[in-house]
DNA sequence: ATCGTCATGTAACGTGTTACATGATTGT
DNA sequence: ACAATCATGTAACACGTTACATGACGAT
């Protein structure tokens, strides 16, 4: 009595690129450079404090395959040949696409890291007035996060909530705050360097 | 030419939980209650805003074979039997160490959720004197990533860095800020309600 | 000599998500 | 009748980490 299961083939050559891949695009979009360096750039990056090999060459060759990004071998005598990565035009189109994309609540809740990569690329990519409607956004999805917090207070309201998880709530609006505080001071920083 | 890598065995029975296990054992502290009611109380809780059956159930299979957490079956006509979840002793005291664990660097800069959730589990399982010496721990970690951060920063200069690099850097300080704020106003407060 | 760093790569594994199945009960 | 919610569970998959291999160079 057993049913297969539906799979939906996966599509590799037209799918979503991964959050990994696309921090990678960005990368790249810095400065060309190869897959060690991009390791060794993680610390001083955002997204995530560190990478390891087993993910990043591997897509350094899926992305290469795609034709996103473009090889050259460095070759200089009394060191090992480096491979060095530059983005090719379909991956700078891709890239912006995602860089222009506003931001969704996920990414504003949960994947901080992303959202703060993204700004720090922007400035290779995007006009001074896109990276300030990027901010318009998202302050609003901020504001959003806000609004929906205390909406899923009120609902619990009755039960009454317990000391920890009120100290909790103070965490989140100090953590609001803070967000909204630095779009305010970076809207005026970028405004003021025009 | 091929060698045989070593894989060392796991060792299911007596491995580190993964944090998603002891998660799961800090919701069961709070209440007991089913796999049903743990995905629901995601939402409100502050590790993860979801999870799904695929990764709970198992979950809690594993967790009731290691004998950390007891089962009944509660049956009222009318509704769908519930498997209720309970701790046991000895997934008390796991559960405990890991709370009192003081909180580590990766905690306190990638695991932000994971250390709230320990927070809100802590109510029930340590004394004031015992969150408060967390907190304590927990501020000093916050203010040494503030000092790791600006050592990085210095290491880097020379190149100087890009403005929107800088306006990051400034996220990060009204970050930490924010949540040095928070450690001090909770530590207030629960002092003056002991 | 041996260690640390530069530099690229792969095999095995761990762990979570997606998408399914099942089935009863309650609301429209 | 039909959808939504309650409630538990599994198979396939996606994605990243750990731990390995390889090999050359410079420093102690």
């Amino acid at each position: 009595m057993r049913t297969k299961k539906q799979i939906v083939s996966a599509h590799p050559q037209t799918r979503e690129l991964t959050p990994l891949e696309y921090v990678i695009l960005g990368f790249l979009a810095i400065k060309p450079q190869s897959g060690y360096d991009i390791i060794n750039n993680f610390e001083l990056g955002v997204y995530r404090a560190s990478a390891s090999t087993g993910s990043i060459y591997p897509v350094l060759k899926r992305l290469e395959k795609l034709e996103l990004i473009g090889s050259t071998l460095e070759v200089v005598y009394e060191t090992r040949p480096r491979k060095v990565y530059t983005l090719r035009p379909a991956g700078e189109q891709l890239l912006d696409e995602w860089l222009r994309r506003p931001p969704s609540m996920q990414e504003v809740i949960e994947e901080y890291d992303i959202a703060m990569h993204k700004f720090l690329v922007a400035e290779y990519r995007l006009s001074r007035a896109e990276v300030l409607e990027w901010l318009d956004a998202y302050e609003q999805v901020v504001t959003a996060s806000l609004a929906l917090r205390s909406a899923i207070i009120k609902a619990t309201r009755g039960e009454g909530l317990s000391l920890h998880a009120q100290l909790i709530n103070r965490a989140m609006e100090f953590e609001i705050d803070a967000r909204l505080a630095w779009i305010k001071d970076s809207q005026a920083r970028l405004r003021s360097t025009l």
